[in-house]
DNA sequence: TATGAATGAGATTTCATTCAT
DNA sequence: AATGAATGAAATCTCATTCAT
């Protein structure tokens, strides 16, 4: 009923890893390209294995994406979650600090190229927008928010609307995430964001803390 | 049998109006749904015409894109910089006037979701990226910041890298423009964002002016 | 985005004319072949058209079934039916006729290999197989069964139960068709069934009528 | 680390059962959803073992259709074929022992369905229905016609073709396996069939054998 | 003997593009 | 200038078959 392929045997069998180094390819793909413009085999042949192999674990191109979003985005919010729990200081000290762990286990990887694919596609998955967006980006704001908050209720900041604040301090960092994964993947890599992303975000947090207009005096 | 009235030219096709309705219906259904996932025939079928009229005027979807690119980047951009040229008063006013005007005239509009677009389409269109970056971002950061040296220089700021600082305050802004059209157009609106934006940019504008910490006096 | 393709465009444009052609096509390849083994590109090709062109007029491969089954199935039962109702005569000239109409309307036509088909195929399409079965047979045993049972209060058959005295009437009806679809295609002709057909149906009426048993004397 | 028991052989790999369960399998399946729509792996399934094993004993798709035809079509016949070799009395009373035989062997069993099987498949496999013709239908009719015959050289039946008679007496007991096999099984069952289809079938012989015409005196 | 991960030919379907009208 | 039927390259996905273990 079809051909014989006497073929060279040369994979791996390794089923254990065949999911995990799939979503590693897609997630490479997919941020660089697009949903859309990202072929199944092109995956399959990032991942080392061929055109039909995928299949074996996901049910499909969209299954893939969905599995990418579950496996690269809840651990890292977990454990800043975790870390900012057990922290104690300055909130000012303690929103560095906290700029600092996300820039390392987030902005500067892979995944973080996540938020970039999401914004691009959010249109094309609503219900996965709304899950995304309400299991990482609002608790982000509000953990942002409740530190904001603790500043006021201690005198460290001024007594300002919370949530509009945190949404401020967020914007260079998710600004400087999509950077990484847009414009200076481009091509050669254009000039246009600062030259070391993490000096520049401490500085920004810095600026937005003290304030760009001269003391009064 | 036919019935062709000899008097005169009936009813004109307005010709020379058909680029433009077709760079409007691509340009919502790119930002919508992305490159990829928008169909020619529903480009063609939103300007009003069918399956091969944008083919008289463009030599394809990718041509499309460029010119959509070209049409909608431009006039505004150039806009903003007239009006700063003529501008005096504090530096602090001037950039909230700027911004009132950019999100009258882009960020609110529909060309906003421009930007949106070339975040998720860089990596396919590199050198269209770089034509996007060279006449638009740079410009726009460069005008900001040339804005913050007179500041500077006048007293009115402290001295800061202008550079990172423009960075910082753009941040806002270019944020809640992702907002409009990634995650407020999915499904029925997602409560992420400020409700009233530019009431919200003009906040976060003075937050990063004043500072968020409490003045130590 | 793709090759240029300068084909020789020798194909006619006959909008009203193609889904015709595409069922008639269709119901060739699937009596012959059954469903599954029937390629889409073989019904297109044998249309002569392309590949493309069957999804112009038809959502998919199933919808070309479930046409097809439509189109050669609701007129002939309706102008059996009509034939039926306007008849006087005694019941067994009326079987008779009914049956040479059946024959040269649907059992010797190409409509006559979808019994078959339907028979194949009743497992992989139930809702199908329900409609067929409603609309199609048991109308058809009931038609026979009606004769019969005129039949009986005129005097002119026995007393028996007309159910089964019309399914067995109409049995060697659907075996002839299914021979024609089945065993007489395959390869050069199988000599297993009569060489006259209708010939054969004529006689085993009779037969049915009369009885194979000699007269008791 | 290494558990093997030393002691004996401890539970036999019933060899010599695999293929005939793999045949049964395969059976069911190509029976119920025809040759295309059954898939290699839901036969291994049903058979117990997994994909690879099936290709232990046959080489492929095709082969094990070919054996299943081999394996459940011969031995019937030969039953059928000896008891009524064996056997004296009336032909009338030899054609119903008969028809029960043949429903008890084969109609009723899932062997059945290979009739309806070989009809939907024909032009598939033009030499298995060749094989399939000459090796059952053909020794079929020929039993038939030779019984018939023998009644009509012994006076108790009326002289009629034999082969166009034979014919006629195999039709409802083929359409009733066909029934079994095609409407009966769709979905919940269809009223369509005599709800007792032996009964059925001695009704419909008796018929053909007295007549369904009134007696004329 | 049996397994099942992996393969890859091939099927269905989509859609950017062409071109006779 | 405009249409839209038709094309056909290319994408997604299936599944019979292989073969290292």
């Amino acid at each position: 009923m079809n051909l014989k392929c006497p073929v060279a045997a040369r994979w791996q069998r390794k089923k254990e890893a065949r999911p995990a180094e799939i979503l590693d390819a897609a997630l490479d793909l997919f941020v660089e390209k697009g949903f859309s413009a990202t072929r199944m085999e092109e995956i399959a042949r990032r991942a080392g294995v061929t055109k039909g192999t995928p299949y074996l674990y996901f049910s499909g191109k969209e299954d893939i994406f969905k599995a990418m979003i579950n496996e690269f985005l809840l651990n890292p919010l977990g454990t800043i979650q975790e870390t900012v729990s057990a922290r104690s200081g300055s909130r000012a000290d303690l929103l560095h600090e906290l700029m600092e762990i996300w820039w390392h286990k987030v902005a500067s990887r892979k995944a973080g190229g996540l938020c970039k694919l999401m914004i691009a596609e959010a249109a094309n998955f609503p219900e996965l927008t709304r899950y995304y967006h309400d299991e990482l980006i609002q608790p982000g704001k509000n953990l942002v928010a409740r530190i904001i908050r603790a500043g006021i209720d201690s005198g460290e900041f001024r007594d300002v609307p919370v949530d509009d604040a945190a949404e401020m301090l967020l914007a260079p960092a998710l600004m400087t995430m999509i950077d990484q994964h847009s414009f200076l993947r481009a091509e050669n890599g254009l000039p246009s964001s600062p030259a070391d992303p993490l000096r520049y975000l401490h500085f920004a947090l810095d600026m937005m803390l003290t304030g760009l207009n001269q003391p009064s005096r």
